[in-house]
DNA sequence: GTCAATTCTAACTTTTTTGTAAGTACCTTA
DNA sequence: TAAGGTACTTACAAAAAAGTTAGAATTGAC
């Protein structure tokens, strides 16, 4: 019988949690990726269902998530402009997680 | 036949993302939960198996935790002193959301 | 000709977060 | 008597994140 040991996975290069958050943990990375879900959404549209964010911080996190392939931007040639943000694959892959953020808040957060 | 319609639930205080992200958002937050599990761990592993935070960072975040009912803190009366620490009833409700960060950075980031 | 709509951009400031370094307390062991 | 182990605490500084404000581009509507 051994006793039961405890597993220590130091966080290091390759802990999973730490890669994830490096691409999720911005203030309103998830918030962003919630919104736009499995849909479409234009610029103006994520202004509107995230009040409190300002336009800096908008673009600059939607610039981000391009960069790091969790969004895809198409900007169609049209005056005034229109861009339309979509999850990626990959973005799509963040979605469970988004999930299992939205059970923990309803049920345990915002039990009103 | 109707158009498919977007269902736009605008961030604001009944949104079940922010309001876990209010708890969760920490730099240092979720990969303490991490680290904890459903295990014990004492001050001193946590600082260990985390080696890159630095000491203020690492109780600022526990007591954070603790007030937030999250994890539960014992120390006791001995001398060189004794803290363990636990995930509460509620700490333990997170898991499901490392263990999804934990899947998706296995699946999709440290393919190495 | 002026204004509105839409998607940004840039400069600057403020706030928040994080890090650093040193110190405290207590007992045990050498 | 001095050093070591454990879990903090505090003050100060640096760095990172976020906010504010203003403005640019383009074209159609009034």
């Amino acid at each position: 019988m051994e006793k039961k040991e405890k597993k220590i996975l130091p966080c290091d290069d390759n802990c999973p949690v730490k890669a994830s958050l490096s691409l999720l943990s911005g203030k309103w990375t998830m918030m962003i990726i919630f919104q736009i879900g499995d849909d479409v959404m234009r610029y103006g549209e994520l202004k509107r269902a995230i009040p409190t964010i300002s336009e800096k911080m908008l673009i600059q996190e939607l610039n981000m998530l391009v960069e790091n392939k969790l969004v895809n931007k198409k900007a169609y040639p049209e005056i005034p402009p229109r861009v339309e943000y979509r999850l990626t694959e990959l973005g799509l892959k963040t979605i469970p997680i988004i999930d299992k953020l939205v059970e923990f808040g309803k049920e345990n957060l915002l039990k009103s």
